[in-house]
Parts: C-alpha cells; structure tokens; sequence
DNA sequence: CATGTTGATGCCGTTTCGGCAACGGCTATA
DNA sequence: TATAGCCGTTGCCGAAACGGCATCAACATG
C-alpha cells in the first residue's frame, strides 16, 4: 500500500523532523537517499524547497506550498486506507486528537472511553497543548481534530462547530461565596484569587473585565495549569475562574461549587471550537468520533445553560 | 513536475480511457508497462481494482474508493502547480466547465471574454450538456466547475452557489400574449406551444404543472435544444419557455419577448446550482473565474427580480 | 471460422534507487 | 585555537524497478 513516490515521503519525512539526517533515521534509509530525493524534487519543481542552515532545514515559500499538497495527499491517503479497511469490516486507525486542558477532566476521557467501548481497534493519540499550539498542530497535520477556544483561525482550518460555556468562579464548597447563585467579578477579587497565566486562554478572558475595576489588593496565585488551579481551588486557597467543563467530577461531589460569572449583568462566554483541516475529508473512523464529539459538546452546553440561565 | 509514482497516472487514465491499451497509446508508453503498474497496485491494495470485461477495464468498488484518491491527488497537485507558477507572476491554466444550454447565449461568453482580457493566459474549456450529465462530469474529475439545474446533487460535489430565475414563456413580438405583463400557462397553451423534451430540465419543471390543466388541443412542436426553441419562438411559431438568461440578447433586440410564468399567483422557478468536486482546493486561477461567475449570476437574479417584482 | 482487440507474461536493456564511505562546512566545547 | 560532532552532499556500485518488444490465450465481431 505504498504507490506514492519515495520522494513525498521523505520529503513529509524532512519537514517534521527538520533534518535529512533525523529524517532518515525516521524512515529507516540512508541519508544519502534522502537527500537526493529532496535534491530530485528540488529539481522537479524549479525552485529550492528547503533553506540549508548550518542546523538542519527550513521550508523555502514553494517548500510550504508543496508542503501543503504533502499533507493533502498523505491524509487523503490515509482516508482511503480505512475507506479500504471498512469494506472488508475492519475499522481500526488512529484518532489523534489536540486540545486544550478544559476538555481532560471528564469531556475527552468520557467520549474516548464510550468510544473505545463500541470500536475496539480504534486507537487514540490525545495532546494536550494551548490554544495557538492546537491550532499549530492541526495545520501542520500533527493532528486530526483540535479542540480550543475559538479565536480567529487560519484560513487552512475549518471550524466544525463553536460551543459556548459560561465563565465562572470556582470555589471550594466551604468559600464565603459558595452560597451564591452567581458573583461578579468584584466580589470575587474580595478574596485571593488564582490567575491564569497568560499562556491560558482564561487569562485574555479575564484580563479585560479586570483592567476596568480599581486595583485588587488581595493576594494572588498564578499558575498555567487548570488542573492545578482547580485543585487549589478545592482546597480553599482561593477563587479560581474556569468553565465547568473543567470541574464536572469535583462539583458532583460537592467539593467545588460552580458560580457564573456575572458581568454588568450578562454572562462571562467562553467560546470552545472544534477545528479540523479544512482540505481533507476524514477517514471514516475519525468522522465518526468528531461528530459524537460536537454531539457531546452540544450536550453539555445545552444542560450547563439549562442549570444556569439567563442572569437578567 | 512529476513526482507521483508512475502507477498513479496510469491508473487514471485507465480509468478515464476504459482499457489498457488505449491508456498506454494516450501515455505514450508500451501497454505491458500499464499493465503491470495496475497489477501491481492491485497487489499493494491486495484487492482487484478493475473487473476484467473482454471490451476492456470497469472499475470495481475499491477502484472507485482509489479513484477518487487519484483525483484528489492529481487535481490538487494541479492548484500546487499554479500556486507555484503564480509566485513568479505567471497565471496559467486551464478552466474547465460543465454546463446546461442556458447559460451559453449570455452569460458564459460575456464572461469568459471578459476574464480572457484581463488575464490572457488562462484557457478555456466549455462542455454543454444535460444537468445530470454535468454533475457527472464534475464527479468523474472532467470539469472544474459545473453549472446545472440544481437537483439533488451527489455528496461529493458541493454546491457553491444557488440562484433562482423565473421560468417564463418566450414569444415574438408580433405574438398575442406579447402585449401582456405576465402569463398564466393556461393562456399560453391556447396558441401553438414549443414544448421541450425530457432530456431538458424545463421539461420536468413544466410537466407536473401542465398536468393540472385539461388537456391540450393545440399542435406542439417539441424540441431539445434551448437554442432551437428560442429562434423557433422568434419566428413566431409559437410559445418557448425558458428563463430569461438564454434571451438576454433577443430580447434587449425587441425581437423576443420574456413573460414571466403566473401559476395560480406565484412564479415558476428555475433553480441554477453551481457545483464544484468537495473534496477539492482549486487553482487560483479557477476559484478567481468561479467567484466572478457567482457574482454575475446574481446579478442578473437581482437584475430580473427588480425587472419582475412579486406577481401578487 | 477468420479476424481484430483485449490483458497478461517472459525476456532484456535502461533507469532509478539505496547503502557505504568520504568530503567540506559549520557549531559548540575544551 | 584545536577538536569533536553534526550537518548535507557526492562518487561508486550492487539491487530493484521500469519500459519496450514479441508473444500468448481469451473473447467479441463479422
């Protein structure tokens, strides 16, 4: 199964190890076919699709444009493979998948689980990275499906659907706050607070309403992990802000409590996207785990703003 | 340019030509290389790609499946070729369309000439045929863009744009009716009407409407050819329908006049669909042509609606 | 039954590919 | 400043892939 040119390999190869050497360590060949390859199709196409620095390889322009239709063609590739594979019953390939951390503690390990139930040779590849990152990862096809929070996205990606969740503080059951339907901002800066780091989209959310009131005296935490920030939460030590995607265990329990942020009185939107490669068409096995993704994502949203409704 | 294995482009022209031979004759190379690049693809996918007939090679399913693949391939690698040639300033290739007979009087040759003026180097290629036909082509990889009557089309071509036009009768100017604003189909089918036959989709428009009507004692002329009905009602044979895109020129002559259709108080329409293959990133050069011939078709819809307000 | 066309196959020269070893260029480190 | 390590490239050579030619059996057509 293998009717494609050495040379696209390779090349595919070059690009994401960034060396010919590395590459061909990859691919289990010479160096020294690799670079004539890379030569070869240098030739074919006219132009240099590589700058050689002392370090390794770069991607010239033309470089990025066959890099594009590299991609193209292998994903396609891929696609037809299992298109092969299910006719003859076999579903199995992998399913990689790149998102944000909100989506770790019960979202993403639920579906898979439920996934993995009903398709056993499905595997899974999941990579937790920031938002920019997924997106980064899904152009440069490191990935099959990205989940982060939608900000403009590059033209190569599609956004197959946008959820909103609602901003909130998170508070251990025992705060001051937690008797509260909702809370503001203001009252939440009352406290000592945990902050996003700006490497977390939560920060950018934040960072606007919180320029507007007078500066907060109260001590705070910083931390990049959501995880983290959760369960510093859980022990008291202080506000932390999140949607409740990231909490859904813990507050069954009774050990957090969710409160919706109120600002000037309209909800704090966090904007969840779901993004593939715009050019391509997903192998049957991914299509069918991306569309129980947005179902689950549609769900959850429709049941957080059925508990919460509009403030007013 | 060519590095894609050798197997990939006989495989399509296999496909494309029906026969080995007439694929090898096409290639330029000996029929026993074709052949044994397609046993050997046969032998990487480990399933029969062609059934065997004594008339020549039909593709079997996983054919089609590795087709589709192959024109995915090849069609991208033509949008990677212009990417690079336009880079150097240079916008070359070729626009291949599908379309149906309407659009052939007015709207293609306009705008083919005009794009021909300002970008001289990108070719043309126009194939009329029925609506079905069109979308054919367009699945089979023969067209880039399709232009026909939008009926339910198949899930691998996408449809870009829709627009409506007015179905109407089509008479000379000396004709009874001509003096009127609008028609019913009952006053048109008491003069001698030029009917289209059912391989044209106006055919299958008007049919479950004159159905309605009693029964027509009038001699009929039918026809297939748009064209051929049109210069028939021009001569005052009698009553063709048609939207108004295939009569601009006529009628801004006074030779033809357009008489929108009235049924039972509200318009006939005739649903255009321009359709492109799904799975596809076009040329510049195409898309560029394709946006422009989106924009035209609305605006002649916008054009004959302000002409033709609501019958009411 | 004769004829023409189809795809497949054996043989063989040509082309392409890949592995090995070596070279020059560069960086980092001692 | 010398050295070690990594980089991409190139010459050489055996192996694999490819293509052309002639031929075969199978089938359709007349």
């Amino acid at each position: 199964m293998r009717f494609h040119s050495p040379a696209i390999q390779y090349f595919h190869a070059v690009r994401r190890t960034g060396s010919i050497r590395a590459a061909a360590r990859v691919l289990n060949v010479a160096s020294s076919a690799v670079s004539r390859q890379i030569l070869k199709l240098e030739q074919e196409v006219g132009s240099p699709l590589f700058e050689r620095n002392a370090r390794g390889l770069t991607l010239t322009t033309v470089g990025e444009m066959l890099a594009r239709h590299v991609m193209n063609v292998l994903q396609d590739l891929d696609r037809f493979r299992s298109d092969v594979a299910s006719l003859s019953g076999a579903w199995h390939g992998t399913v990689s998948i790149a998102c944000i951390e909100s989506l770790t503690e019960s979202v993403l390990p639920d579906l898979i689980a439920a996934h993995r139930g009903r398709a056993r040779r499905v595997s899974f590849s999941a990579e937790v990275k920031g938002s920019s990152d997924v997106l980064e990862a899904l152009s440069r096809g490191e990935a099959d499906i990205g989940i982060a929070m939608a900000l403009r996205h590059p033209p190569d990606l599609r956004q197959v659907a946008l959820k909103r969740f609602r901003l909130g503080a998170v508070v251990a059951r025992e705060h001051p706050l937690a008797r509260r339907k909702t809370v503001t901002l203001a009252q939440c800066l009352a406290f000592p607070v945990i902050h996003a780091l700006p490497e977390l989209s939560i920060y950018h959310l934040l960072q606007p309403l919180i320029a507007q009131l007078p500066a907060t005296p109260e001590p705070a935490i910083q931390a990049n992990s959501i995880d983290l920030m959760r369960e510093l939460a859980a022990r008291g030590v202080g506000v932390a802000f999140q949607t409740q995607l990231g909490i859904s265990r813990l507050s069954r329990d009774g050990q957090l409590v969710f409160l919706p942020l109120d600002n000037a009185g309209s909800p704090v939107w966090s904007d969840l996207g779901i993004y593939i490669r715009a050019e391509r068409t997903l192998p049957a096995y991914t299509e069918s785990f991306l569309q129980e993704l947005v179902r689950e994502l549609g769900e959850r949203e429709r049941q957080e703003n059925a508990a919460y409704p509009q403030i007013a």
